[in-house]
DNA sequence: TAAAAGTGAATGAACGTTCATTTTTAAATA
DNA sequence: TATTTAAAAATGAACGTTCATTCACTTTTA
């Protein structure tokens, strides 16, 4: 008799793919014929490891997610003040969507579209705990104004998909001064200013 | 002999039907037939409007971006202070985004993804000139950051579109008071801290 | 050796676009 | 003002292609 034996290296060549034809040709104009002939196998392979074209890019997207964010909080550790613990994040959160700019972009296109379920979406939100509770400790402690999450993230956290984006298109390139300044400009929008 | 008469009203609904259609299944779920049959016109009719439907799709983005930049410069006047030109700017801009959320939601996927030509992409960025001349007059009187407006827009404004996204998704809601907040957080993440 | 992994070719549906034709338009004519 | 006319606008059906998915079969695995 014969063991389970999927390939795990076949699996992630086709997430590999994946994110690569749909960063550069979108999803409308990534077949599977092509996703298969990137990942080298057949297309027919695809539906081993995938229910269907939805379910590899659904799946794909929490991967990515997962990976983000296990980067993003890796180093994390909850014995540092609020300050210098949103710092690590965020340096890890810029180092990622900087240096694992296909990755990255992957997301951006995903949180920006209706290609992805929602439940997937859901999925993919729940792993942002840690951020959520260093800044309610750092609301309890005065130092993180007493807004939304959503405003806390939208100002601190997103604009470096923005700059990911533009970097990535070429229009400009972010060096350690611009990150020096686009962390003063993250930190400045949330901490509470005395 | 007859003259040019393309009709307005159906042009005005193929670009409407398409925004609609994109908003709610993306790009790669919306397909011609089903655009017309929204704007209540064959699928030939559209090509006597637009070449193919990657012209559709430009040329929708193009219009939309043009209104988005008419409707933020509209009541702008250079005699403000730096800070009230920006406060002004910046409501304009909330407002279109928050009101105007089919409209916002179109161009948040059009700049996220490939879907659009770069040509068009560059056509799109052209309108925004007012606000990179104010940032300028801001950094020379020492009000602005001297950082890249890419940085400047990626925190102050663009945030925006995060906030938009959630919201249309029904994440949250954004009251008056969540909007004072995120015009501080903006204001304070680009201006110089004395 | 038998079950699972993997495949290239086939299938049927859906798509963007075009075609052959009809309808509408407004200037020219009566 | 009413009628004619020719060009443009509009259309539903048809076309050829591409796509996601399945099928019948072969290869690999333990």
């Amino acid at each position: 008799m014969a063991k389970l034996q999927k390939s795990i290296d076949k699996r992630n060549a086709l997430v590999k793919a994946t994110i690569e034809l749909v960063n550069n040709n979108g999803f409308h104009a990534t077949p599977m014929s092509k996703i298969a002939k990137m990942a080298k196998v057949s297309p027919a392979t695809i539906y081993i490891y995938f229910e269907n074209k939805q379910d590899l890019v659904n799946k794909t997207y929490i991967e990515v997610k997962a990976k983000y964010t296990k980067f993003a909080f890796d180093n994390f550790k909850d014995n540092l003040s609020v300050e210098e613990g949103f710092k690590l994040i965020w340096n890890r959160i810029a180092d990622f969507k900087l240096k694992e700019c296909e990755n990255a972009m992957f997301l951006a296109q995903c949180d920006n579209t209706p290609m992805i379920d929602e439940e997937s979406r859901q999925e993919g939100i729940k792993h942002l705990q840690p951020l959520l509770d260093l800044w309610e400790r750092g609301r309890k402690e005065g130092v993180i104004k007493p807004i939304s999450d959503y405003l806390l993230y939208a100002y601190s956290i997103n604009p470096l998909s923005f700059l990911m984006i533009i970097q990535k298109r070429g229009a400009f390139q972010l060096d350690k001064t611009h990150l020096e300044e686009a962390y003063q400009s993250a930190w400045n929008s949330i901490k509470v200013i005395k």
